[in-house]
DNA sequence: GGTCTCCATGTGATTGTATAACATTACATA
DNA sequence: TATGTAATGTTATACAATCACATGGAGACC
């Protein structure tokens, strides 16, 4: 992206930690996650579609009580498991992933296809940045092989300091 | 470390799945704090002890108030500061991990180096073991690099099925 | 020996996270 | 319209974590 152009379209802050164009971003989360409840005979019901919006307008992570707070405001149901159950269908189909250092939940930046995500927690400003991993790939995996574990599932998410943090901190 | 038998002296790999002589262990791990908390000036109070010891006495991920309704059995206090704190000693000074995905806490099975330590949690019996990981040498690693992101910590836990509940399933 | 300070411990109260249990509603389809 | 199923709503509660403040002991210092 041009610094110019940069500028411009970096109206609402960072996708992880880049500047990036959010309402076309919003938007087209939206579509995707349409498409692909149409395709897999998902129901992509009004809660659900809230809820994924709520968290793809903050672009960050969020807590359950924070959302459902906001799920009040617009009318829903403002009891625990209106909340819990959506953030489970929407976590369970891709769409959102749970940073469990947080106990928070942030909208998957790319659900078309199916990856092993891994994440970038900065402990100064709570932006998080989602990348990918292969861990089974490296030393736990073989430790899993030796012992005959059966992988399923991974969680990785690294702590630290994010590039706009450390400015900040040299200044 | 020397075994009177053979009967089990299994001190391989991952603790976790494995055989192991439990009384030497469990004693060798609080001498090493011992030893580690007189080297670093660090104080091995009686609640942190009996934390520790609790941890050790399981060999497996124990919740906070667990710990505490044990600490409480013992004469110690009994609100949850009480357990929270003696954890947040323990897993600072590498005697102690918490589990991200458990809200859990298990016993360190080599705290005398200082180490990037990786889980396999069985989601059926919930056994944890310890492995060794490097997430920082690979995509992620890559990512961090790439965005100026600075890792300070990483988390990385695979969820599964562990052989013992493999094996059941099987007969 | 005093006393001061630091740190650990203890307690009560509160906030945040997650689920159990059950009642009701919406919807597809037979 | 009747029926089965999925989704939603509500109450209550369990589990996790922190805040605020009081107490007490060990060591430093005069």
């Amino acid at each position: 992206m041009t610094s110019e152009q940069g500028k411009i379209n970096a109206i609402d802050g960072p996708l992880g930690f880049a500047q990036h164009d959010h309402r076309t971003c919003m938007s087209e989360a939206i579509s995707a996650a349409e498409a692909r409840c149409a395709a897999d005979g998902l129901r992509f019901t009004p809660v659900r579609r809230k809820v994924l919006e709520i968290l793809l307008q903050d672009h960050r992570a969020l807590g359950a009580y924070t959302i459902l707070d906001r799920l009040r405001e617009d009318g829903f149901g403002s009891q625990p498991p209106v909340a819990y159950r959506a953030l489970d269908f929407l976590v369970t189909n891709g769409l959102v992933h749970k940073i469990e250092r947080l106990n928070a939940f942030i909208a998957c930046v790319h659900p078309s296809h199916s990856h092993t995500p891994a994440f970038m927690i900065c402990r100064l400003c709570d932006a998080v940045a989602e990348a990918q991993s292969s861990p089974a790939r490296g030393a736990l995996g073989d430790a899993a092989r030796a012992t005959g574990f059966r992988i399923e599932r991974t969680v990785v998410e690294a702590e630290g300091v994010c590039p706009a943090c450390a400015d900040k901190a040299d200044a």
